[in-house]
DNA sequence: CAGCAGATTGACT
DNA sequence: GTCAATCTGCTGC
């Protein structure tokens, strides 16, 4: 299948959680230092806005880090965790409505070399930090856009059977309290069956 | 302003 | 299993 760009309508939705479970097969590509790498998404988590415990934008917080996550719904969210780590958010829902999506893994399709280089000689690409680091995604590219900018999503037609999307608790945020409870977590049972897919 | 915890990772005991 | 790396932002003195 030829490669289609996702729109911005996908981004706008307001259910944040089927966003995330949607985004599974999509294709993250970047083109960032002249180098096309691209990957496909295999793990999603989804942050609810002002409502969820989880959220950095919980109870309408908004700090320099956080502000773009109040832009509208297509637009690239990156921030430093444990001062290390580039972690890949995608904005979603409508302006000033703070929702967005962390891209957990991927399997790279594209650019493997640039990519193994990118993370030290390794090729794990199934955290947050390590995913975000083989794209080449740094926090500098926070507030750019999906849709125009160096880093956009596309639908290669990979597919995801439902048996397949697995289900749970979102990772690391045992203190949101009842939230970090929430099936806010959706996963790819076996990565590899998309590459044949 | 000091202290601490965090949407993590990888090296080392 | 333990722990350091090291930036952002919150809490409390």
């Amino acid at each position: 299948m030829k490669p289609r760009r996702i729109p911005r309508s996908f981004f706008m939705r307001s259910s944040v959680t089927t966003i995330a479970r949607e985004l599974l097969g999509k294709v993250i590509v970047s083109g960032i230092d002249d180098v096309r790498t691209a990957g496909i998404i295999t793990e999603t988590e989804a942050y609810a806005g002002v409502g969820d415990r989880a959220s950095h934008a919980h109870g309408g917080r908004r700090t320099e880090r956080t502000e773009v996550m109040y832009a509208r719904g297509g637009t690239v969210y990156v921030y430093l965790c444990y001062g290390i780590h580039h972690l890949f958010n995608v904005v979603t829902n409508k302006e000033d409505v703070p929702h967005a999506v962390l891209v957990r893994g991927i399997v790279p399709i594209a650019g493997l070399d640039r990519m193994k280089e990118r993370r030290g000689g390794r090729m794990t690409t199934d955290g947050p930090g390590t995913a975000a680091q083989a794209l080449g995604i740094h926090v500098r590219h926070s507030g750019s856009d999906l849709i125009d900018g160096p880093i956009r999503i596309e639908d290669h037609g990979h597919q995801v059977p439902d048996a397949d999307i697995k289900v749970g608790p979102r990772i690391g945020v045992d203190y949101a309290g009842d939230d970090a409870a929430l099936p806010y977590r959706f996963w790819v049972g076996r990565p590899d069956a998309l590459l044949s897919r």
